[in-house]
DNA sequence: ATTAGCACTCAAACCCTCTGAGTGCCAAAT
DNA sequence: ATTTGGCACTCAGAGGGTTTGAGTGCTAAT
């Protein structure tokens, strides 16, 4: 069946009118919109096909139709074409990067407000993955007796910390010396390969007591285990009530409590994004029943990823009622990262 | 006109029935909830007299009457008394904080979300008040050729840190000259006295030229304004659609677009700490009306204070609707405000 | 394969009535 | 002076019936 059968027409027609009116397409409305060269009849035998396909369906007998989940996805595989944003829209998104400080925290906190403000749906930005990262550099900082800093630099330029208690008569120079010896070891390690046992057997020849410098090696420990924590920002919840879609109490309150978990959320998207067979630049698209997450069934995931160096990687995306303008969202998320991975190029110089 | 008066009995219960039943207190079920030794008559009177003197009000003609802004004022400053945790509620508590990280950070923000969960309602908290705070070190650390990390330990053993860009040829002795005399300049300073003139003269004597020695204690002094940024922590946005008082969509769409404004939140609840005149311990409850945000006015603060140290302080306090159990939620956040005072003494040691 | 025509369906809007909790006020009782 | 029983009045909300109209499927003709 080719894109130009006009049953496929007609199920982009659906999907379109549906979106921007929230209300179920009839033949006669669909007749009215567009010029199909045929009659309401004509389509209704055509609707009726696309029903049986299960590409679209009606809430109740005397209703029009409105895309299923399958008939989204049919949508968003083969019939729609993504435009460009208009240069107003791109600069106003451009102007708002701009603005942000020259901090990656910043950067991605503001861009998440910024995708979710010009979709008017969740925006999901997670912070860079980094366990596949290499450790560059680590160093342990006195800060004063009984507690150091312990900062370390990853691939690509990626700058971690953690401040950690340690036994309070440790000098400064024997921290040091901890500290030389196990950057040395870990130098250009993997972060996920890092163990408890790498650590443990990276500092020789020492006369620190065994009891003070397992603390210490301890404590770095947990710092290496947190650096590659996935921060997410999800905003624009309370768009979502604003959308008809959600006008039902009883719906809002399924999807905030769901978003409301956001590390289930993030953990998600990780999941998802590990599936995807595509490049980088790609996009993740998830509707309806595809999610796997309670409480989202009426909706869509969009993501796709963005770049800090040429091995890291995070998130960045929308979740959105199933009903929504898939091209515009693209290519509102697709420039915002593009904004992103320029911006992030410029902080890491 | 004494507490005993039979008017703010009356006044009380009608308090307690509205918070419990969210329905509008009528003269027959308040005789039947609570034993007045009077006829349903008289307690007519008294309301009547009640809403003269604006403690409540009636919704409508045929309806019951429910307590106003006024009239909630009267009952927290006059009527209420607290009682205390049930055993069970804090030990739940206290579990959970116990399982936090030994890390500000991650304490806040699990506080944050124990407090949203046992009282049902939005809970607010805020990173201490740094903007007072000394500055105790300050270390430039090379962390790659044109990049470096400042390192900053404040009063109470705070340390903040932030990665800056520095000319790429600066050598790291260069960096630990600037360092130096920084730091033996600013010591002790509190943060929002340093300017970027302090700064300036505080390097003299050096062979570095002007304009790369300029370019370092610019971002130098960037990262210290940005040390004492306040963030805050709102949670619990969701369980707000749970409550009848916002089962209106329109009132839920208001208190959540405001509630998104997490900074202008974090700000209004600073701007009324300051007017605070009690202790640390004692409470700021804003109800309803008092508000000055838009979108609130069917919702109240309750927002109190944490200590870091001696000197530092931060905020922890619930918003929900201006019909909540004041005296439960005073509770819990006291025992949650006093879990995290003890936790935070333990992490700084 | 397409179309006109027609009988049928059903959610949503509309209107009307009824119900009952609650009020204010008055005159009698304490 | 306060309290009480009694009574007429109010009005939001629930319940029920009707109407409307967009939309459908099917059939017979083109």
């Amino acid at each position: 069946m080719g894109l130009n059968d006009r049953k496929m027409q007609v199920l982009q027609a659906i999907v379109d009118d549906y979106v921007n009116t929230n209300e179920p397409v009839g033949s006669k409305a669909l007749i009215e919109r567009h010029k199909f060269p045929v009659s309401s009849a004509t389509l209704r035998n055509d609707m009726a096909e696309l029903e049986r396909m299960g590409l679209i369906e009606k809430p109740h007998t005397s209703a029009g139709r409105i895309p299923s989940d399958r008939g989204y996805r049919e949508y968003v595989d083969s019939l729609m074409k993504i435009d460009q944003l208009s240069a107003s829209e791109r600069d106003e998104i451009s102007r708002k990067i701009d603005e942000c400080l020259d901090e990656a925290g910043d950067l991605l906190k503001n861009a998440s407000s910024i995708l979710s403000e010009a979709t008017g749906m969740v925006s999901l930005v997670m912070t860079p993955r980094l366990a596949g990262s290499s450790l560059l550099q680590l160093k342990l900082l006195m800060i004063e007796p009984g507690k150091a800093l312990v900062v370390m630099v990853l691939s690509a330029g990626v700058v971690k910390d953690k401040v950690v208690r340690i036994p309070n008569f440790l000098t400064p120079d024997q921290l040091k010396e901890i500290s030389d010896s196990v950057e040395k070891s870990l130098n250009g390690k993997p972060l996920d390969e890092i163990t408890l046992i790498t650590l443990a057997t990276s500092v020789k020849e020492t006369q620190i007591p065994d009891s003070i410098l397992n603390q210490v090696l301890y404590e770095t420990y947990t710092a290496i285990k947190q650096a590659d924590r996935l921060d997410v920002f999800l905003e624009g919840e309370h768009n979502m009530l604003k959308l008809p879609d959600f006008s039902e109490l009883r719906r809002a309150q399924n999807l905030l409590g769901t978003l409301s978990h956001d590390g289930m959320v993030a953990g998600y998207v990780n999941e998802i994004e590990k599936e995807k067979t595509g490049g980088d630049d790609t996009y993740m698209i998830r509707i309806g029943q595809e999610i796997a997450l309670e409480g989202l069934e009426d909706c869509s995931f969009i993501t796709t990823t963005y770049k800090v160096g040429d091995t890291i990687s995070g998130n960045i995306g929308v979740i959105g009622p199933k009903r929504m303008d898939y091209s515009k969202v693209i290519s509102q998320i697709d420039f915002v990262r593009y904004k992103i991975n320029e911006k992030i190029k410029k902080i890491n110089g």
